[in-house]
DNA sequence: ACAAATATAAACAGAC
DNA sequence: CGTCTGTTTATATTTG
């Protein structure tokens, strides 16, 4: 059958593009091949300079509690930056190097490619994960010294009939919060940055959502009143925010996460690359309004960027460095992502210190009715709200600028990445981050029964992302395609048509045998970094003593947190799917549980909507609002083609 | 450089 | 005839 055509070897891939994926948005309409050059590789240049955000003011007025955060910060800073920076040598430039984690690296760091290319997300993750336990035990011994002391003020003072107890506690923390703070800020900035490189594709509303989170989970009335300041410093990339950050308003709403975007996604598209058009306008309008001579890492003459403190005497000087030293490159945005992990730690930590300070002046007959708005209101009992903050870990690597879908092999499993995220998915324009043999098999798998029909397949697929709403042809095609591609998808036929289903054990066949640089490598690597005392002790540490702590429904970060930490393993077999609640996390055990021959389903029509993944939705809060598909197929004008 | 995996586009065939 | 399903082929990209 067939003559084997020789074009396999034919390829004239032209060189290789170092820029972004073509992949990531790319219209379909377009013909055929040709694709070559997407043209526009618009690096929009300009980091863009907003207006400043000193927090002098309030630094000044907590400066001796500041002072005594200041250990705690150093070491904070220390932690992210050396981890982050490593990337920093590679000889780009000589003279302004940051001197901090020049310091912590030059040692026997590999290089910050090196780091990034072998370290996949969820490896680097670990590291994080490592280094943050440190930091969690070195902060909670500070913090028990501290709160021991201030127990003792507070008995001390409540005794002499003060009512002055919380002050010291609350500024405390506001300091402590600066430091959030000013992290958040940083990571805010960065990432709009790279929206607006095009690097991040996040739609319009969400590229926020990630962040607004994090100010939500420190949000006592105090430091919404802080970044009301912060932010109103800041008017350059303010309109911009002001869409999904006002934290000023809906910070104790549970659903803000969704109501965020709640809007229909597709009415945002104009254009069928609604994305990169998105940001453009804005930018261009804002930019200029940037205030001369400031610019929120701007400050005192110095760069804010954490860990760098080099001094430029002038903005322009500043920005300079800024584009030479903290470019927006995947060494940055590793940066970004690792002050993401850490302010999320710093926000467990918080809360930590909060409830347990709390706790303790409870049993004191509470200090005083305290309107004590830090801790009790929002903080310990619903500490970080799934909905974003679970988002930023995973959405980062989604962000990932070039990396393409991730299709499990390093990332968390699809099934746990998916339960993650699932509203994010849902309700954002962004591409999901695997491939369509991955989707197309959760999709099913998600099914009692285990198989579908092409147009179930399609209807979870606008059912589940948003992304998929549009263009509708392409990725239909995508699938068809890949139902016939693999082998693993088997057609089987019924009386009223045919349906598809999964063999597992074809599926893992199919999938890469492990990473190439095996893992022997990594281990190698993570314990050559200085980083290597800490090790499967602090791992466990890590995933016993931290996260269990915030019995939320942040906790389905232990998932992720449980897929970080296989990094040394093999990788591929341990990511196997924990496919849904069942838990039949073993492939190789039990392949026939899925190439087994489906029993066909009788009446394959109707209810596909009640197969709702409820293992995915556990997490969830149930306020999904399932749009009605087969409505939705019909109400998108197949816009795209045409 | 090469191969494998993946994404996209499109031609085509059969069923309805 | 048009649409939906499936199958194939071709090509581009990314990644190990």
């Amino acid at each position: 059958m067939m003559v084997e055509s020789a074009s396999e070897t034919i390829r004239s891939t032209p060189s290789a593009q170092n820029g972004v994926s073509s992949l990531s948005n790319q219209p379909d309409g377009g013909g055929g091949g040709g694709g070559g050059g997407p043209g526009g590789g618009g690096r929009d240049g300009a980091a863009g300079a907003e207006a400043n955000g000193e927090m002098s003011p309030v630094e000044l007025l907590h400066f001796q509690q500041q002072q005594a955060l200041q250990v705690a910060r150093q070491f904070l800073l220390q932690q992210a930056t050396g981890l982050s920076s490593p990337s920093s040598n590679e000889g780009k430039q000589p003279a302004v190097q940051v001197p901090v984690s020049v310091a912590m690296m030059s040692p026997q760091m590999i290089t910050p490619q090196q780091m990034q290319q072998i370290l996949s997300p969820p490896q680097l993750q670990a590291l994080l994960q490592q280094q943050q336990a440190i930091m969690l035990q070195q902060l909670q011994e500070y913090y028990k010294k501290q709160q021991e002391q201030l127990h003792l003020q507070l008995l001390t003072q409540q005794q002499a009939g003060k009512q002055q107890p919380k002050e010291p506690l609350g500024n405390k923390q506001l300091a402590f919060q600066q430091q959030l703070l000013q992290m958040q800020q940083l990571q805010q900035q960065h990432l709009l940055n790279l929206q607006r490189q095009g690097l991040v594709s996040l739609p319009p509303g969400q590229g926020t959502v990630p962040l607004q989170t994090l100010p939500q989970a420190v949000c006592p009335s105090d430091l919404q009143q802080l970044w009301k300041e912060v932010t109103a410093t800041q008017p350059v990339e303010d309109s911009i925010k002001q869409e999904g950050l006002d934290l000023t308003t809906n910070t104790s709403n549970s659903t803000s996460f969704s109501a965020a975007k709640v809007s229909p996604p597709i009415s945002h598209h104009p254009l069928p690359n609604g994305q990169s058009t998105m940001h453009t306008p804005r930018r261009d309008s804002s930019s200029h309004e940037e205030t001369p001579g400031s610019h929120p890492l701007y400050g005192h003459g110095e760069c804010k960027w954490p860990g760098c403190e080099t001094l430029c005497e002038d903005l322009g000087q500043f920005v300079k460095h800024l584009n030479t030293e903290h470019a927006l490159d995947d060494r940055s945005t590793a940066q970004c992502r690792v002050q993401m992990q850490v302010v999320q730690q710093l926000e467990i930590q918080l809360n930590l210190v909060s409830s347990a300070t709390l706790s303790k002046s409870t049993s004191d007959t509470f200090p005083d009715g305290l309107p004590h708005p830090p801790t009790s209101a929002t903080a310990p009992i619903t500490p970080l709200r799934q909905g974003p903050s679970v988002i930023s870990s995973s959405t980062l690597h989604n962000v990932g600028p070039i990396r393409r879908r991730n299709s499990e092999k390093f990332c968390t499993p699809i099934s746990s990445e998916l339960a993650q995220n699932h509203e994010f998915y849902k309700n954002a324009d962004v591409r999901p981050p695997f491939t369509y043999a991955s989707l197309i098999r959760q999709a099913i798998l998600e099914t009692p029964d285990r198989q579908l029909t092409l147009n179930e397949i399609y209807n979870w697929f606008t059912r589940m992302f948003a992304y998929f709403r549009r263009n509708t042809a392409t990725w239909k095609n995508a699938v068809r395609h890949n139902l016939s591609l693999h082998k693993c998808f088997v057609r089987v036929e019924n009386v009223k048509g045919a349906v598809w289903t999964v063999d597992e054990h074809e599926y893992q066949k199919r999938r890469p045998p492990k990473m190439t640089g095996s893992p022997t490598l990594v281990k190698n690597m993570i314990s050559g970094l200085g980083y290597g005392a800490l090790n499967a002790s602090y791992q466990a540490a890590l995933a016993e003593s931290s996260f269990p702590l915030l019995n939320s429904p942040t906790m389905i970060n232990t998932s992720s947190a449980s897929a970080m930490l296989h990094v040394g393993h093999d990788d591929v077999s341990s990511t196997v799917e924990q496919v849904n609640s069942n838990g039949s996390n073993s492939p190789r055990l039990s392949p026939q549980q899925y190439s087994h021959p489906v029993h066909v389903k009788e009446e394959p029509a109707e209810a596909e909507d009640d197969s709702r993944p409820v293992s995915l939705m556990a997490t969830t809060n149930q306020n999904v609002t399932i749009p009605d598909d087969r409505d939705l197929e019909e109400e998108l004008p197949v816009e795209d083609l045409s």
